[in-house]
DNA sequence: GTGTTTGCAAATGTTTTGCAGTGTC
DNA sequence: GACACTGCAAAACATTTGCAAACAC
């Protein structure tokens, strides 16, 4: 995981490496997973002068060149997260909100029967399953 | 399914029958599964006076009455369609957008699984699958 | 007649766009 | 010094809310 391969990609296509990218960069990275709004805030943590805008054509950019993701979970909140590393499915708790990570390997069963039968290829990197963790179906 | 549980259904809460909810219901069951805009769309065909206002209402109120239920789609597009038929799973393609439905014992495996392993229980009433449909997998 | 429901208009929250100034290369 | 990028303000879009008039019961 070279930290320095923004630059890189940016110089390759033209593009300019600036400080709100990297650090949009590292937000989506520690957050491992969040909203627009999560990586602004993280963002503002060191910089609190980006504007949210920038934040938005950051990620838009950061998913075009292929560094970062993102899904729709619940309430259709669009997530983003590191994209390069282990592909995972969500998990997402409606009880809580947590947001869990698993392999899709899980799936694999599901994804095997749906195109055996239907033609139908499952895109396994974007798939959301919500439901109870164990803390929230267990009652109390 | 009687066409005429609405206002039994209504009446037996206190709540009264308006041709607006019956053009809503009506809508959502001719889509299978439609955004806001769409049943107002439809709706509209019938009685074009009526305001999409009424749609997110009425469409707020037949979840609650367990009437229609609804999902979040690849853009967080929220998706309604009937319940108290057959509970499925949607399929969506990313080529050309249709929503197929598929029996949610596919997923059996997968819910087991997560069941067994993390204690987390998948809704399976509110599951998408994005991916390619057999027609845009297979190349031309 | 009473109380629910509707339609309109305005508020809200999120994401996008236009443009002038700033910073990278 | 060009041209890409940012920040600000405003636009666009989807959804929600307040309120008075209209309708179901």
């Amino acid at each position: 995981m070279p930290e320095t391969s923004l630059a890189k990609v940016l110089r390759a296509r033209g593009l300019r490496m600036t400080p709100q990218r990297q650090l949009v960069l590292d937000a989506v990275r520690q957050l491992g997973h969040g909203t627009p709004e999560q990586v602004h805030a993280v963002v503002q943590q060191t910089a609190d002068s980006v504007n949210i805008t920038t934040i938005y054509r950051s990620l838009e950019l950061l998913e075009e060149l292929g560094l970062v993701t993102h899904t729709h979970l619940s309430h259709g909140a669009p997530t983003y997260h590191p994209a390069g590393g282990h592909p995972h499915i969500h998990l997402v708790c409606r009880g809580c909100g947590t947001v869990e990570e698993e392999d899709p390997a899980v799936l694999r069963p599901v994804t095997e029967q749906l195109a055996a039968q239907r033609g139908f290829l499952v895109d396994v990197s974007h798939v959301s399953l919500f439901g109870l963790c164990a803390s929230c179906g267990a009652p109390a």
